[in-house]
DNA sequence: TTTCTATTTAGAATAGTTCTAATTATTACT
DNA sequence: AGTAATAATTAGAACTATTCTAAATAGAAA
């Protein structure tokens, strides 16, 4: 089985499980977003994925982005005002934005440390998620996508 | 001395190290926001300044709040694609965003957690900034702002 | 099939913010 | 004081990312 054939089946579950259908748009938006995990806009994974549905809008791009936000398979990630971008890494991570590039670069958090941070938290106060953002520069090049 | 004086000169003194003039404008909405501390959006900022100073327009408190922004006074505060909430307190905190209610409260962090949220960063990466936001309820009535 | 609901679509509408060009205020020189 | 140069403010237009609307299409159920 190929692994188009697989996360299709696995986001079809999904979907499945939130009472959604599966649609070539919505494979295809997540299949854009599994293939190059950059972080990109609404509008770049337009772009891409018009190459293999020319007829999709981007409303649709949009709705699909905001489905599969709701199904827990793609993270929105947010820096200040600047548009909103799209990531399929489920794993607990940070991000790091680079001031000098734009570039979004994952960094995989130890689970101790996501309890660490909680931990600051007084009584009263109930997080259901933490999000850490880094700002800065990448001084050398590194592996993890833009 | 009074305190608003006091805010006054300190404003004053930033101002200048950045080059800039202090202005019964940018008093103001310094003020404002020191008055009350619930993180306001530039429009309700806009609203509580127009009653020390009707003529001022809501492009000046945009203005304004840049320019406190950029002095380092004033924390602009971003959740998700609302709009940007202004906080002009100086510690190292954290913000924990209650869903229910729409408020956002601070929460001061120990230094060394700093640290050792920064340390996780793989040689390369080098940060200036850390930004962490909690996001829950807040199950009892705390004492910070909204 | 027909019916019902989900999804997609194009384009209009919205909201927060930034930009523009003109006015006003302040400072620096003379 | 008077003038030139610069900084800040202003109203409103413009912009951008996103959401909304209403109509069309697709898919599932009966």
């Amino acid at each position: 089985m190929s692994t188009a054939t697989h996360n299709a089946e696995a986001l079809a579950q999904k979907l499945a499980d939130s009472g959604l259908r599966s649609t070539p748009q919505r494979e295809v938006v997540y299949d854009v977003l599994l293939k190059k995990r950059d972080h990109p806009t609404a509008d770049e994974v337009f772009a891409r994925v018009k190459s293999g549905l020319p007829s999709i809008s981007l409303a649709t791009v949009y709705n699909c982005l905001e489905t599969l936000v709701q199904c827990d398979l793609v993270r929105a990630v947010n820096f200040e005002r600047s548009p909103t971008r799209y990531c399929p890494n489920l794993r607990p991570h940070a991000h790091f934005h680079d001031e000098q590039t734009g570039k979004t670069h994952d960094i995989d958090l130890p689970p101790e440390l996501l309890e660490k941070v909680s931990s600051v938290l007084p009584v009263g106060y109930d997080a259901k998620s933490v999000e850490i953002i880094f700002r800065g520069k990448a001084t050398k090049a590194v592996a993890s996508g833009g």
